[in-house]
DNA sequence: TACACTTCTCACACCGGCGTAATTTCGTCG
DNA sequence: CGACGAAATTACGCCGGTGTGAGAAGTGTA
């Protein structure tokens, strides 16, 4: 049964509900993950759908525009090659200071501390005096990728969501 | 601060012979990881020593100082958080990349490709057009912590390995 | 030869990751 | 209203990676 996407027909009367948010199956194919992590993840407390929470078996989770922002992040330091526990750690930080501006941002992680970076030359002179090894991540492309993936897959959801954030017109890079 | 290692003194009598490498245990201590890592890396292929490998138990492995080194920026990877796994794909490209220039090199790794590179503008580039994650150690402090803890632990050792090789000049302090 | 030291061999622990099957809920149809 | 089937989540449990520990087996040297 295809039901996919018959809200979108009445596009007008939606502007009540501020989207309900994603399925666990839909946030997965948006992120490009696995549903089996997507689950792991949300189970060992890596983070967990801020709409609605699974709670016995059967419920529903419901993931935020948000979620999906923290959850392309995670998949983006996965495929780096950062251990899982390390990306922990990394949000257990991250989470209290990811704000609004996560198109100008850069993250970068410093040994056990991360930290938000804004231009090119703070991290030069992180380089500097660096003791370890950088991760930096634009979260610009981040932001991008999770876009295009949900027009790709859910066209009309994209606008349902942007509509309260202040659309960038220019995505100033770095 | 200057010269950790000047122009060798010539102070050493010491043991004349250009320097039999470092046994297993000697490696794990300077390196700063257990034994049985070395052991496991050696015997999984990821590093292996360059000087005398191990043939049936009871024989010696002898590690070179460029093999130090490369532990070394083992350990920080692993320190900052990267999967062994991914450590071993850096390596497998860096090896025949690595040379001389230790001192003056960035290590960046962005997605699964690894780059040498030299100056911060070139890592603004990347970051730049970059997709993913760019992973960011500098070797110069590689080398430094290296050359550091070899003195602390077995001072004289270190003249008679980086006698042959050019001695920079200038040491970043810190 | 005796001795200290190192490597090898296993067996095993721990964790992340995920496949599979059972269980529960939701929406709908009769 | 009640039941049914699809969809989603949870429970159970296996697998592979990354070591570890203990002890056996060699080696080089005095």
């Amino acid at each position: 049964m295809f039901a996919v996407a018959d809200e979108i027909a009445e596009t007008s009367d939606v502007e009540a509900l501020p989207h309900a948010g994603f399925s666990g199956k839909k946030t997965a194919e948006i992120v490009g993950i696995t549903y089996r992590q997507l689950d792991y993840w949300a189970r060992t407390d890596l983070i967990s759908p801020s709409i609605a929470k699974a709670v016995g078996s059967g419920s529903r989770r419901q993931y935020s525009y948000r979620d999906l922002l923290e959850l392309k992040v995670i998949k983006q330091l996965l495929d780096s090659g950062i251990r899982l526990e390390s990306v922990r750690e990394v949000f257990t930080y991250l989470r209290d200071n990811l704000g609004e501006d996560v198109t100008t941002v850069n993250l970068v992680i410093s040994g056990n501390r991360s930290v938000l970076v804004r231009s090119g030359e703070e991290i030069i002179d992180l380089l500097g005096k660096g003791q370890g090894v950088l991760n930096i991540l634009p979260l610009a492309g981040v932001k991008e990728e999770v876009d295009a993936r949900i027009v790709e897959l859910f066209p009309g959801e994209l606008d349902a969501i942007t509509a309260g954030e202040p659309t960038p017109g220019s995505a100033a890079a770095q």
